[in-house]
RNA sequence: GGUAGGUUACCCAAGUGGCCAACGGGGGCAGACUGUAAAUCUGCUGGCUUACGCCUUCGAUGGUUCGAAUCCAUCACCUACCA
């Protein structure tokens, strides 16, 4: 199957700027590369469709090219964005660019004979460049007119309370000049992104165009939209992260089994390698029995697996398990402590539980479950709360000795599916 | 630089001297129903308090007043028109 029967099947091409000639620039191994701007210190699930883009071509053969962007990051797309944003700092930058390569070099495979990914820095060309150089050069090829036309840019300047700066409204010359200088330096043929780079994408295609005379090819993923028509990958408590230290691994596979019903099949396509029978499979024992959630489980099993792990996938599967079956009384020792540490676990000194005990509400707080005690209070009046997997209708309730699982541990819940473990130490 | 308008809780937005912790909508949280769905319905949505109640909040700082989100002054920021 070539890349692009791959892609479409799985319905993860949205744009692409010449079909016929890209599907026989295709036929043979080709170079391409995908920008990762470090914003953050961790990339998160919305970075990973074009991110397993580029091991889906490398899988097929190609040669896949991730660019850490340490000079655009240091600039700020405007692409998507509804207000200008802060620039981060130096040393920010920095760190957040250390830990994304690492991200990056976790998901592709740089040691491979024949087609080995590469990781390279933006930064370690256009630092060197001066701008009086950079404005003779590329600046030059831009007309001013055509930039304001780019969606990106033109809703920035009719939405009159936001406005764009001209550091970002520079941004797309920055993105076309990375395309330019990998066609130049490492043949780099084609540029895959999110559907809000298209812009970006054809400025550096026109670029390498009239500096090469070189054809080189677009081509955009869609932007992942939820069936609610909420920002996928955002929850009230923030974005889903790929580093574990963000956001746990239990979270990270509870938010996969989570997915909408509706979303289920489309997310199996866009953030598994699983082959198109076993998503079909999955899709028929869907449809039929929705309930057993068999491809919720498979969709939050692969991904987690791919970003954590075998083994934490594992510890993740066990501890979802425990906490949501129905028979909680008679969980062992053993077995119980496979869901601490998993589950956002919190320690509490053992005296406070001593004699009359530490009220629910502030032990509540405590374990960030409720933001005030006057929150707590009323999560508990509203029967919200549950100690020890046993609803506790009493705001006045004080936690003790008593309470301990195995001497140790209490086993607080919000709501469906917010569980912290307090640990008596 | 000039003139006019704006700044209210997570967001939008009402309120123009006491009835304002502040209408309404969205979002969020929780409950019922379920499948750790969706849709729907219900409650909650500044903090402390078992409660009566107390405290902090309507861009910032001062002032007028028995009493201010609301009036006045200064400052900051935003927007529009003019230059």
């Amino acid at each position: 199957m070539s890349i692009l029967d791959e892609l479409n099947w799985r319905g993860l091409v949205a744009d692409c700027t010449d079909t016929v000639e890209l599907t026989k620039r295709l036929a043979a191994p080709t170079t391409l590369y995908c920008g990762f701007d470090p914003t953050a210190d961790s990339l998160h699930v919305g970075n990973l469709v074009p991110l397993l883009g580029l091991r889906r071509f490398q899988l097929l053969g190609h040669h896949p090219i991730a660019l850490a962007g340490g000079a655009t990051g240091s600039i700020g797309d405007p692409s998507g964005k509804s207000a200008e944003r802060q620039l981060l700092t130096k040393e920010v930058l920095d760190r957040n660019i250390a830990s994304v390569r690492q991200q990056l070099a976790r998901l592709l495979d740089f040691d491979t004979k024949q087609n080995p990914a590469r990781l390279v820095d933006n930064a370690s060309w256009t630092a060197d460049v001066s701008y009086l150089d950079f404005l003779r050069d590329i600046g030059k090829h831009f007309s001013v007119n055509q930039m304001v036309a780019k969606e990106s840019v033109r809703a920035r300047m009719e939405d009159r309370e936001a406005g764009i700066s001209y550091t970002e409204f520079s941004y797309m010359l920055l993105q076309a000049f990375d395309f330019y200088v990998l066609a130049r330096d490492h043949h780099c043929e084609l540029q895959i992104g999110g559907s809000d780079q298209w812009g970006n994408i054809t400025a550096g295609i026109e670029l390498t165009r009239k500096k090469l005379g070189k054809r080189v090819f677009g081509l955009t993923l869609p932007l992942i939209t939820n069936a609610d028509g909420t920002k996928f990958g955002k929850t009230e408590a923030g974005a889903i992260w790929l580093d574990p230290k963000r956001t746990s691994v239990y979270r990270f596979y509870q938010f996969w089994i989570n997915t909408d019903d509706r979303d289920v099949i489309r997310y199996l396509k866009f953030f598994t390698f699983l082959s198109q029978e076993a998503v079909t499979a999955l899709e028929s024992k869907h449809v039929a029995n929705p309930a057993a959630r068999e491809a919720h489980t498979a969709l939050a099993r692969e991904v987690t697996n791919l970003i954590h792990g075998e083994a934490a996938t594992q510890e993740a599967m066990s501890a979802s398990l425990i906490l949501f079956s129905s028979n909680f009384e008679s969980v062992s020792e053993s077995t119980f402590n496979e869901v601490v540490g998993e589950v956002p676990t919190k320690e509490i000194g053992k005296a406070k539980l001593e004699g009359a005990g530490i009220p629910l509400v502030e032990l509540l707080v405590h374990s960030g479950l409720c933001p005030s005690k006057g929150q707590a209070r009323k999560d508990i009046e509203g029967g919200g709360v549950n100690l020890n997997n046993v609803r506790e209708p009493s705001a006045t309730r004080a936690v003790t000795m008593n309470d301990l699982l195995f001497g140790k541990h209490v086993l607080l819940r919000k709501g469906k599916k917010n569980y912290v473990v307090v640990t008596a130490k």
